[in-house]
RNA sequence: GGGUCUGUGGUCUAGGGGUUUAUGACGUCGCCCUUACAAGGCGAAGAUCGAGGGUUCAAUUCCCUCCGGACCCA
């Protein structure tokens, strides 16, 4: 063998990371590549990225998806489009204060606040780092230069803003309202994030009476809220209980600073099955409550206050906690036999999704979004959106059907974007900042050319220098944003919204939002429901929802199950001799899975080939490695192959006079690459993929290879001009999946990176190509291919190695044009 | 408990009323060092298309029920 110009023996996990360390060496080089440029006069697309949350390890099962958004942001570079892959970190929220709570085992708000502030800053700057290096590692091609932060001042002034502009334009409102709210941490939280815990409870039967003395039976998992029941009600069908509608009950329990008699209605909302059929609404025991409550007209009761214990009308229980009142309660009932009965009963409780606190519903006065009234609007611009894949749209319909209150913006905790807001000492105005600067409004005073806004109805009174006088002492906010609050203004804050309002004009609605189907209800919801409301646009042109990482049996990854596998060990596995191997427990055992070779290359190969958007994928190292190892190991000695041959001078043009299997060979190739470019259009990464693995993988090395070897050899233009012609634009198809790969092989045989192309391949034959041509030869393809194998199969029967010859085989009529090659290629005789 | 999605050889996947004796890959087994590649080649075995009903001349495909998984909700 001639000696190949791709030196190396074979792909290596080694040279995989050797190659991504040059890569990103120098940073001109890779802002070149790679940085955004809106002033290219290249059609815009901006991918609106899940910013990551840092807290330690990255889920591989987000690494491979972020793989594949990658994939998307390379594969439309190379259709010619000017691609803003942004590299943003979500950093704000209660994540990062528990953090810091469990590393120092002291309270958030035993701190002051600005010592807390930074020590949150300083631990999630450490694992924000870790994050960077394996979005590096897995081959991402973001623009690093332009890194945002969640919790950095130009992105959190821009929540500030539309903040602003959203009260300004009444979508914003303050109220007073039945809450989610978590006592253990003190804060509100959104109905997206309550999620529910089985607990075991006590379902017990109160005995109450009626104003003439009849004992009425009614069972409740929570006494401790009596004191704060504003009706009974039985269901309108009920015929147990007719005869008590429109009567008075007293309250079993003594109760300070409230009336102790309340009536009996009905309401269709009753389960007559469950406990007695007689349910006592209290302010407020669950949702249902609230919208009793509401339907019924009800002044509510504060019966639990911020710190989770009871209020003054719970008489001598006050100041208890829920738990300590709900058990004094019952010993009370009891003592004077006033229960019937006691059960346990197993109840889903209602818990905080990040503190796992069971939760109440209490009255506060928060910051809301208006949302019930734009639902119809939003699901018209949602018409205008595509989806990937096309059935996940259902996700967030289902979502949107559920809605029925205001979003709840406001939380009482600290490492969050400050509500930017002042308050007048007659708490008539309001204070807020002008577009573009950051406030924290509990330790400093509101910045020159702030607005006086009335609390009331949002008009602007002037400027605060004008109306100081008449503001008294003010008074900064004390609450902060909801974390979404900040990650829904994701999309607009890298299409240049406040900031860059030129290039906002061009690439908005967002070109792309990837993201995984677990946040759609949080992340997709909320950022549709800004754009619609700040500009009654959809936001998006495409959404692409994938499925979510599995462990190898299918089931989610967790801490608790002993079934995650770390990122990192994947990408590492097979650098500098070290092998890998995850202990895994199964459902049934711990299984120890190893792998010696993967990197990031074969990563991304896997999830690209192996998964379909939208499916959940299930994580093997060991599976990965073999199903798609191989495959690097043959593209590459395909082009080592190849890379023994002198490169033409002039590869874009074809020469005239090609032998027939070249021609044949370059319309399939044609054919397989035109399937390709649809593909990556269409943001579908697997077929995009599938098509030129099995293409490079089988027909190109089994059978035009073999077919045109001793052409090769025998130093034919023609023939290398066709497998360096294939070969260079191959590696420029196929550089979104595997850049690094197709860079090494490229730069190394063509003197020019794959990754570099901007215009995808064009068809060799250019003008003159001919369809009926292309149709023609192709159709002889599986004729070619059953004739080889019927070859090479008849010589091993037979005990004739491949290179001598054979006789007695004849060529199907239905190939005679290939016969010269045929003859030469087997040594037919 | 409800909704949405999903279930194809050991594993992963294609297909989506008849052209299917179900695609391909990996793995398994047998044979072969063949001048890029044993990280290769040739060949073989392996699936009542989750289970049960129904619609139909015809179901892996459509419908229903159930079972398993995922996501979401009460």
């Amino acid at each position: 063998m001639p000696s190949p110009r791709l030196t190396e023996k074979r792909w290596s996990v080694d040279l995989e990371k050797k190659i991504q360390t040059e890569h990103s060496a120098d940073a001109d080089e890779y802002s070149q590549r790679y940085g955004f440029n809106p002033d290219s006069g290249k059609e815009i697309f901006v991918i609106d990225t899940p910013p990551p949350y840092p807290s330690g390890t990255w889920h591989i099962g987000a690494v491979a998806q972020y793989s594949m958004i990658d994939v998307i942001a390379r594969s439309q570079r190379l259709l010619g489009k000017e691609v803003y892959f942004p590299w943003g970190v979500d950093r704000n929220g209660i994540n990062i204060e528990f953090t810091v709570e469990k590393n120092t085992k002291r309270k958030m708000k035993t701190y002051e606040r600005a010592e807390f502030l930074k020590l949150c800053e300083e631990t999630i700057e450490e694992f924000t780092q870790a994050m960077r290096n394996t979005a590096r590692r897995v081959g991402l091609s973001c623009d690093f230069d332009r890194e945002y932060l969640t919790d950095a001042p130009d992105y959190r002034s821009v929540t500030q803003s539309i903040f602003v502009e959203l009260f300004k334009n009444g979508t914003i409102v303050e109220d007073l309202r039945p809450n989610i709210y978590d006592p253990v941490e003190g804060t509100t939280i959104a109905d997206a994030e309550v999620e529910r815990l089985p607990r075991k409870t006590k379902l017990v039967d109160v005995i109450w009476q009626l104003e003439d003395g009849t004992d009425v039976v009614i069972s409740t998992t929570r006494p401790e809220l009596i004191c704060a029941c504003g009706v009974v009600v039985v269901h309108p069908d009920d015929s147990r209980y007719s005869h008590l509608v429109g009567q008075k009950i007293k309250l079993p329990v003594p109760v300070s600073g409230r009336e102790e008699f309340v009536e009996i209605k009905t309401h269709a909302s009753v389960k007559s099955e469950f406990g007695s059929g007689v349910l006592m609404v209290c302010s407020f025991g669950d949702q249902n409550d609230v919208a009793v409550f509401r339907e019924l007209g009800l002044t509510p009761f504060q019966a639990i206050n911020l710190d989770g214990c009871m209020t003054e009308i719970a008489e001598q229980w006050a100041g208890l906690s829920v738990i300590e009142a709900r058990n004094a309660i019952i010993e009370y009932l009891d003592n004077n036999g006033q229960i019937a009965k006691i059960e346990e009963r197993d109840q889903e409780v209602p818990v905080s999704e990040r503190g796992k606190n069971p939760v109440e519903i209490i009255l506060l006065k928060e910051w809301y979004v208006r949302q019930t009234h734009i639902q119809g609007r939003m699901r018209e611009l949602i018409e205008k959106i595509e989806f990937h894949p096309v059935r996940n749209r259902q996700f967030l319909l289902d979502w949107m059907d559920n809605i029925s209150i205001d979003w709840p913006i406001s939380r009482r905790r600290w490492y969050h974007t400050e509500i930017p807001i002042w308050y007048s000492q007659d708490e008539q105005h309001i204070v807020v900042p002008p577009p573009g600067n950051y406030v924290q409004p509990w330790r400093e005073s509101p910045p020159p050319g702030s607005r006086v806004l009335s609390r009331e109805t949002r008009e602007d009174l002037g400027s605060i220098e004008e109306m100081n006088d008449a503001l008294g002492t003010l008074t900064g906010e004390e609450k902060v944003f909801d974390t979404w609050m900040d990650s829904s203004n994701s999309n607009l804050f890298v299409s240049g919204y406040l900031n860059h309002p030129e290039v906002f004009e061009k690439s908005f609605p967002t070109a792309l939002r990837p993201q995984g189907k677990e946040i759609v209800r949080t992340w997709l919801y909320y950022t549709l429901l800004k754009s619609a409301l700040l500009l009654d646009k959809p936001g998006f042109q495409h959404v692409w929802i994938d499925g979510l990482g599995m462990d190898p049996w299918g089931r989610k990854m967790s801490k608790s199950l002993g079934n995650g596998i770390d990122a990192d060990s994947v990408l590492e596995c097979g650098a500098g001799g070290r092998t890998g191997s995850w202990k895994v427990k199964g459902p049934e055992k711990t299984v120890n899975l190893k792998a010696n070779k993967i990197g990031s290359e074969c990563f991304r190969l896997w999830k690209a080939c192996d998964a379909q958007v939208g499916d959940d994928f299930h994580i093997n190292p060991e599976e990965i490695e073999q199903k798609y190892f191989g495959v690097l190991t043959k593209l590459f000695n395909v082009a080592r192959f190849a890379s023994q041959f002198d490169v033409p001078d002039d590869l874009d043009t074809k020469p005239s006079e090609l032998a027939i299997e070249d021609e044949w060979i370059l319309h399939e190739f044609n054919s397989v690459m035109s399937e390709v470019e649809t593909a990556w259009s269409n943001l579908d990464i697997y077929t995009a993929t599938q098509a030129l693995k099995s293409f490079g993988t089988g027909i190109l090395p089994s059978h035009y290879l073999e077919m045109v070897k001793s052409r090769l050899y025998d130093g034919d233009n023609r023939a290398s001009w066709t497998i360096h012609r294939i070969v260079r634009d191959y590696l420029s198809a196929f550089s979104p999946v595997c850049p690094f790969f197709c860079h090494h092989i490229s730069q190394t045989i063509y003197g020019a990176s794959a990754v570099d192309v901007d215009r995808f391949p064009a068809n060799p034959y250019g003008d003159e190509f001919d369809e009926e041509r292309s149709h023609y030869l192709r159709s002889m393809t599986n004729d070619l291919q059953s004739f080889n194998g019927e070859v090479w199969s008849t010589k091993k029967e037979n005990g004739i190695s491949l290179n001598q010859p054979i006789s007695g085989i004849s060529i199907p009529e239905s190939i005679t044009e290939f016969s010269a090659i045929l003859q030469s290629m087997h040594s037919l005789e």
